[in-house]
DNA sequence: TCTTAATCGAGACGGTACGTCGGGTCTTCTG
DNA sequence: CAGAAGACCCGACGTACCGTCTCGATTAAGA
């Protein structure tokens, strides 16, 4: 996430870079994601913002998609997992967590934006699994030990690529559907949705079928 | 979906807008979509191909990715869910073609494009929803049904806003894992996942994460 | 002046056309050049204030320069030289009323306009000259007969084509004098410019550079 | 004329100004305004031919009619007054080479252009009058001043205002005359019409009406 | 202490696309 | 048939950003 382009030789000569400067336009980039939103992002209004010449932004970003990747990565690194006593829990916690995140105008329209460039961008698609995606799979796994603890779920398989596969099904499927729910079909995610959708995660399609909230409560406790 | 801006008075003075102009525009617009990308895709660009001026594109339509919205609606529309026997092998087929239709370079690059400018505009949110989004819940609808007359699930609950919430529940957890999966982890769909998924979907988290093909072929059977 | 491009067969078939819409036209053309100027005059403006069709306009002129040069070429005419006792008065007496013409706005930026236009338009020139310049030499002939009635000059010389030269060399002298000044040099055309230009046509440049006042009414009767 | 907007701190920041394509802007316009005339000069075909970007000539010319009165000044600069030993021979000689410079392409279209353009337009009027009109007053201040050191023209005024005036007359009448025959008229200016026009302005209108050649040619020697 | 070299700000540069405007033409329905 | 309405193609407009470049001015580290 944290350093822009290249971590260069630990000491050349001549002035070094500010750091004051990096700081600056990382923050002032979120600042004007927040009121123009992406389209009208430019790089010239970041300079601006951040009290920089244009130069400098292009001598550590090539891109304006790689400078707002940078900028908001930082921001999903605050999700956290606390343990909330059972995988339910957890799972709905983790949704509505997530759900507030995506909710930030800067996190949301900036998330869309590079994944959109990304789809024509391969270097970029890569900097995004790196900075943003794939650093929260840590979700899915803690949530996972804890649950196989608690005897909620099995253990690992014996072959690693299967967890790795398990591992990242889930993610996806978590994290996809809280982003199609938030952005595409742009409905609120509530503690009912959350609930029914873990109820769907947990038991399936049949258990989720049924009528909402009194099974699934009775269903909870003896599913595991 | 078809209708641009004003579907206005069934008759006004003037000499009408012509039809073949839309269809041509429409068209013009996947084909440059293919070749150059969202990014790279300019109104005079689409103005050329379609062999149209500029005021035209802009009579009808106020934005680009109002037009874009348009133009690749109509693939999302291809979809279909022919009847493979089970529940199972319905979700495998749908989560297989939908993520064909995703590889397509003009319906991910253009749906991910109105997606992120969607986020800072209401307008073109509801477009997308209205011309892409929300006709292809027929799909869920379709299954879910046919699902029904099997016995693979139960029927609907009294309150048809409860089957309402299953419905679009099941739809973003589909359709946001295939779109995750494919364009944001960046990796194929392939039956495999394809399998894995509707193990999930079907019968929770517990059998999916549990070693896959067996035990799952298995569970198929005694679903119903 | 008066009919407009083709004075056609004295009687067609079908819907005649409106001669108010003609009037309104050309006293639309008058009032927008007014208001907006001529770079900024639009015919579409022109057919809105005068509440007629862009159609309509384009069956009668073929350009904006020749519809403007018909809407000012009546503005013209008004001129008069009423006969103010002698040569010299009747001589001041067209410069005041020429400079008062071209200080109206409609006139000065219409006039301007079209001779622009012309310069590389040889149709629009003859136009012109028909239409505006030539009529306005009647002023020179009527004041030269006058004079040569009162002795002030003297009698046409036999070869009427050396008539023609004089008449257009006093045209093009006072006429361009006026003009320059008035839009050129953009300085006033008031009673002691006329004066002093007066006493430079009848005198020669020896007698316009002494002191002007007193000498010249002095100089006036005797010519030297 | 030379400088163009904002003649500003003798030393700015930032990137200067580059003076070279400040000469290939004007030198391109000049070629331009030959080649397609002013209706169909546009600022695009400038900046091709200049190898600039067109943001560059907006950046110095806030329009087409002021870049273009800079770029024709330098040609009436050319006009110069030779000394042909008598006030009729340079009066004579400053017509024929001033209606010749009126011939070229590039100064009778961009003249009459702006001169239109400038009715509506005070600063553009002011623009003209310095680049172009008064620079050639001193014309007339050289052949006059000659003229008094032969005896030809009384000496000043005490008044060096009524000089002034009569300058501003004689400038008015000579290029008004020209203008006017050259592009009002559209008549030649030839040796015989700048003869009689020299004629009217030396001895006035009783002279220049008599029959022209032998008592004019008489007359020039012994007027002064 | 003096180079030396890379940074900084500012802003002009060549480009590309924008969305608008006006020109003139055409196609429709209404009088 | 003329007229109004207005859509059509065309091309220029002036603006906005892009990413690069050239400036003079800083700012360290190495000589």
């Amino acid at each position: 996430m944290a350093a822009p382009d290249p971590p260069p030789a630990p000491q050349r000569r001549g002035r070094p870079r500010s750091v004051a400067a990096d700081r600056a336009i990382l923050a002032a980039t979120r600042a004007a994601l927040v009121e123009v939103g992406w389209s009208r992002l430019t790089m010239s209004e970041i300079a601006l913002r951040a009290g920089v010449a244009k130069t400098t932004l292009y001598r550590r970003w090539a891109a304006k998609s790689e400078l707002v990747v940078d900028a908001v990565a930082v921001l999903f690194d605050e999700l956290e997992l606390p343990d909330r006593g059972c995988l339910r829990a957890d799972v709905e916690g983790v949704v509505i967590s997530f759900a507030a995140l995506l909710r930030r105008p800067e996190t949301k329209t900036a998330l869309m934006a590079v994944l959109a460039e990304s789809t024509t961008d391969r270097a970029l698609r890569a900097r995004i699994r790196e900075a943003i995606v794939d650093r929260q799979k840590r979700l899915v796994l803690d949530g996972r030990s804890r649950a196989q603890q608690r005897g909620e779920l099995p253990p690992d398989p014996p072959d690693p690529a299967e967890t790795a596969r398990v591992v990242d099904l889930i993610f996806d499927v978590i994290a996809g559907a809280v982003v199609h729910r938030s952005l595409v079909s742009d409905c609120p995610v509530d503690e009912t949705w959350a609930r029914q959708f873990a109820t769907l995660l947990l038991e399936g399609l049949g258990a989720a079928s049924t009528s909402a909230r009194p099974q699934s409560e009775q269903a909870q406790p003896d599913t595991f």
